[in-house]
RNA sequence: GGGGAAGUGGCGGAAUGGCAGACGCAGCCGCCUCAAAAGCGGCCGAGGCAACUCAUGUGGGUUCGACUCCCACCUUCCCUACCA
């Protein structure tokens, strides 16, 4: 009796059977139906601690429960592997990417084991190994072919130090992260993908997905921000040439008193062709002075600057007369990068307006106002318009109409649509990523490799110096001979964004060793869509935007059939917080999983996880809370103990159960179960309910074991047990299953089917209320009709007093539940 | 500025229109022990001697009945942000 639960022995056993025995793996081949459920592939940044341990287990926890509910479930793990850090680490260090990632990986799948999950690793994959990479390019090329991913100059972010792209991320108050230069907005050659084309269709299908978090597909309608509104030109005066400018308020076109356009405007070399000397150094100066700010400091942090070019612009239908000025707060990238402006129905407009003393003219006004009255702040509602020509005494919805088929009428303009949406930059002047197969001839211009070149190798020993993209470096690399006429050539040294490979993982884990495609179609056809996607909200935008993307792509080509999605349903966990802080390394503010592990055990912390919150919630790390999970995991093993070497039994069958406190324990049994599969089968996934209902099955239990040992419904409870925690805690669970005498894994056995007889109560409390308030509860046998319900609350003087000499005008009855009398 | 989620004991939370506070943590009391730890048992929203009353951020509403549904407001967290 006084064998202590030694969970580590415990755990590190169960660990390796597992492995061996490969009682995981998805088959495919099986009559069962499948079920795909995924946790987002991680970065292998090194070290794993309790936040991530909150993703894998609850995956885990779906998985376990489902393959136990008879379904053939896939459950892949790889890894993120290219990026900056492995670069950064190489740079710093002089470490090679490739070891230094290799090595991460090598810990974290020892951690990942470590929490008892149940990954397929006979599907791994690492996105940085050529056997992965190789379809990147051969997913590009078809990108390619079909125009849908093309190389043009943009505006990105330059380190002039470090000669390179900065992300958007890495570049911190308008300073290179790395040397603390000051970044320029530069033009280079980029290449995109053409995400816009499939803006229509990720914007409507949002509405097929309905297991997705309403905040998930929200961001991403505001992402991909269509709105709907008129493109029209304004003229120029003294120049043959015109202004193009976006707006959703063609109602207030009246009341247009400037024109603003960014400083990259391409009409700026031509307006300081006619203006003076003086002004164009002056705008030459303005653009100056924003070239250096990146776009975050320009859009953000910024006041609105703006300076009058000397130029006007012609209102195409007043025919006024009215200054262009650049301003910052124009975007180059949005709309045609020039607006009109009306300060007296647009808030920027207005505090532009305000600043640099540009008259305000009022063309909307809302019902009740007299125009006369001096305007104080802008109106950017609907109303009716006024000083408008003939289009005066319209609303505003009518207004747009008229004014955009006058402006049609006349060939000046027309209704258009805008997505803020913008192509999907993915060249990468790094090392550490995915070669673009592209080559440059000398002849031929930008020709593409044929599959058959594939992969284009990543080259070893390299140097890295911080200074350029270390690929342009390497000669061996950079010369080849074009595909097309066999003459001198040089590779595209720009890589992949690791988005790119992110894109389209899960597909890969379904056939993961093909060599002649990156997926077969027969694969996607069993398995797709993933049944359940889990993982972090700060992937609510890119990730799951590009793979949407990808996916609409597949499915054109016909390379993936059935709904044109592959997540159909996602789940965001919370974070975990540990002295009330996010956890961070460099604040030494971490709750590792080798520590935990070796002082708490892994069930006990997978409990944890699961119970301290419902799962999408923030969940705070204590030392009393999983001390609180470890006397759990103790309570079990004490409980189970006595039945060790007393055969195994089948818990399928229901046990006799005659006094109330037998029948109690059986039905805390189906209780457990029943709050296990329904948070399962709802997708709700709050397990910390069921983990609440398993403590109340072990209360009992060790109560029962005290008083009535020989009991049936004790031993039923009690070889019950390792299989409700199974999907939980799984080591103890296991090794409770051996020590009873089975063997074969619990993990393969059927969970525990809810019963209706066991889940029956013998009494139960009528509350009676007399006009909803309570005034009495009585014990009753089930199914009491409601004239019996209300004989027995008449026999209450509670009630009795509420409606004495009182009419009883209506009763509410709720079988089982409630009586609810209404009187006068 | 826009959007999303959430406000319940000392704390984490339970209760998806029907007994508010399950379960756990912390705390208190007891048993066991020479003692401690562990374990086991009990108490644990507020007021009141009590019967009872009050209590789920605030104010309204719907309903026989609201933590739950609707409206407004307050607070907190997250995302996003000059998108014309």
């Amino acid at each position: 009796m006084a064998e202590t639960y030694d969970f580590r022995t415990v755990e590190r056993k169960w660990q390796h059977r597992w492995e061996r025995d490969g009682i995981y793996r998805a088959t495919g081949a099986s009559d069962r139906p499948k079920y795909y459920v995924l946790e987002m592939l991680p970065y292998p940044s090194g070290d794993l601690h309790v936040g991530h341990a909150k993703n894998y287990t609850l995956g885990d926890s779906v998985a376990r429960m489902m393959r136990m509910l008879g379904y053939d479930v896939m459950h892949p793990m790889g890894w993120d592997a290219f990026g900056l850090p492995a670069e950064n680490a190489a740079i710093a260090r002089g470490i090679d990417p490739a070891t230094w990632t290799a090595e991460n990986i090598a810990n974290m799948q020892r951690q990942v084991r470590l929490m008892g999950t149940s990954y397929d690793w006979t599907r791994e994959v690492a996105t940085c190994e050529p056997e992965y990479y190789r379809w990147n390019q051969w997913l590009f090329l078809r990108l390619y072919e079909e125009g849908l991913a093309y190389k043009r100059a943009a505006p990105v972010n330059w380190c002039p130090h470090d000669r390179t792209v900065l992300a958007n991320e890495q570049v911190i108050d308008g300073r290179c992260w790395r040397c603390h230069n000051v970044v320029e907005r530069r033009n280079l050659s980029q290449w995109f993908l053409k995400i816009t084309d499939f803006a229509d269709r990720l914007l409507a299908d949002l509405e097929t997905l309905p297991g997705w978090p309403e905040r998930t597909r929200t961001a991403q309608r505001n992402w991909i921000g269509r709105s709907e509104g008129a493109q029209f030109a304004f003229g120029i005066e003294g120049l043959d040439a015109k202004i193009e400018v976006f707006t959703t308020r063609l109602d207030t076109l009246y009341g247009a008193t400037f024109v603003a356009i960014a400083p990259e405007h391409p009409i700026v070399a031509q307006l300081k062709g006619i203006v003076s000397k003086k002004n164009a150094a002056a705008i030459d100066a303005f653009a100056e002075s924003l070239k250096s700010k990146s776009e975050l400091e320009r859009t953000s942090l910024m006041e609105k600057a703006g300076l009058f070019t000397g130029a006007y612009a012609i209102n195409p239908l007043s025919h006024e007369h009215v200054p262009i000025w650049v301003t910052n707060y124009v975007l180059s990238d949005y709309g045609t990068g020039a607006l009109m402006g009306v300060p007296a129905h647009d808030e920027r407009d207005y505090e532009f307006a305000k600043a640099h003393g540009i008259a305000i003219a009022e063309v909307v006004i809302p019902p009740g106002r007299e125009p006369t009255e001096p305007l104080t702040e802008p109106f950017c509602e609907d109303g009716r318009l006024i000083a408008s020509d003939d289009f005066s005494g319209m609303s505003s919805a009518r207004a747009r109409d008229s004014i955009a088929a006058r402006l049609t009428a006349l060939g000046l303009g027309k209704k258009t649509v805008n997505t803020r949406l913008r192509d999907w930059l993915i060249s990468r002047q790094r090392y550490w990523g995915t070669p673009i197969p592209i080559v440059y001839c000398e002849t031929c211009g930008e020709v593409p490799l044929p599959d058959e070149a594939l992969p284009v190798l990543l080259p070893g020993h390299v140097q890295f110096t911080g200074e350029g993209s270390p690929l342009e470096q390497i000669e061996s690399f950079v010369k080849t001979v074009c595909p097309r006429c066999g003459g001198d050539a040089r590779r595209e040294t720009d890589t992949m964004d690791t988005f790119f490979e992110s894109s389209w993982y899960y597909l890969r884990y379904l056939d993961p060793h093909d060599e002649r495609l990156p997926w077969e179609k027969a694969a996607a056809d069993r398995w797709m869509n993933v049944d359940q996607y889990i993982g972090g909200a700060e992937h609510t935008v890119l990730h799951l935007l590009y793979s949407r993307f990808f996916y609409k792509f597949f499915h054109d080509r016909g390379w993936v059939t059935g709904h044109d999605e592959p997540f159909e349903r996602l789940f965001h966990q919370g974070m975990v917080l540990y002295n009330g802080e996010k956890m961070s390394k460099s604040r030494g503010n971490v709750v590792g999983i080798d520590e935990t592990a070796d002082t708490n055990g892994v069930d006990a912390m997978r409990l944890f996880l699961l119970y301290v919150t419902p799962p999408e919630d923030t969940s705070d790390w204590t030392d009393e809370g999983i001390s609180g999970r470890v006397r759990f995991v103790n309570r079990v093993w004490r409980a189970c103990e006595p039945f060790f070497g007393g055969g195994a039994s089948d818990v399928r069958a229901l046990p006799q159960a005659s006094t109330a406190e037998e029948k109690a324990l059986v039905r805390a049994v189906h209780v457990a179960a029943k709050s296990a599969i329904d948070e399962t089968t709802s997708r709700r996934f709050h397990y910390n309910a069921t983990v609440a209902k398993l403590d109340e099955l072990v209360n009992a239990l060790t109560v029962a074991v005290q008083k009535a040992p020989e009991s049936p419904a004790t031993v039923y409870a009690a070889h019950a047990l390792p299989v409700l925690l199974a999907p939980f805690a799984p080591h103890i669970a296991e090794e409770l299953w051996e020590r009873f005498g089975h063997d074969r894994s619990v993990h393969l056995e059927p969970y525990v089917r809810p019963d209706e007889a066991a889940l029956a109560v013998d009494e139960i409390t009528l509350v009676v209320q007399v006009n909803g308030k309570i005034r009495a509860r009585v014990a009753a046998a089930p199914g009491l009709s409601e004239d019996a319900a209300l004989a027995l609350a008449m026999d209450e003087a509670n009630v009795r007093a509420q409606t004495d000499g009182k009419q009883i005008r209506k009763r509410i009855y709720v079988a089982d539940k409630l009586l609810n009398l209404v009187v006068a």
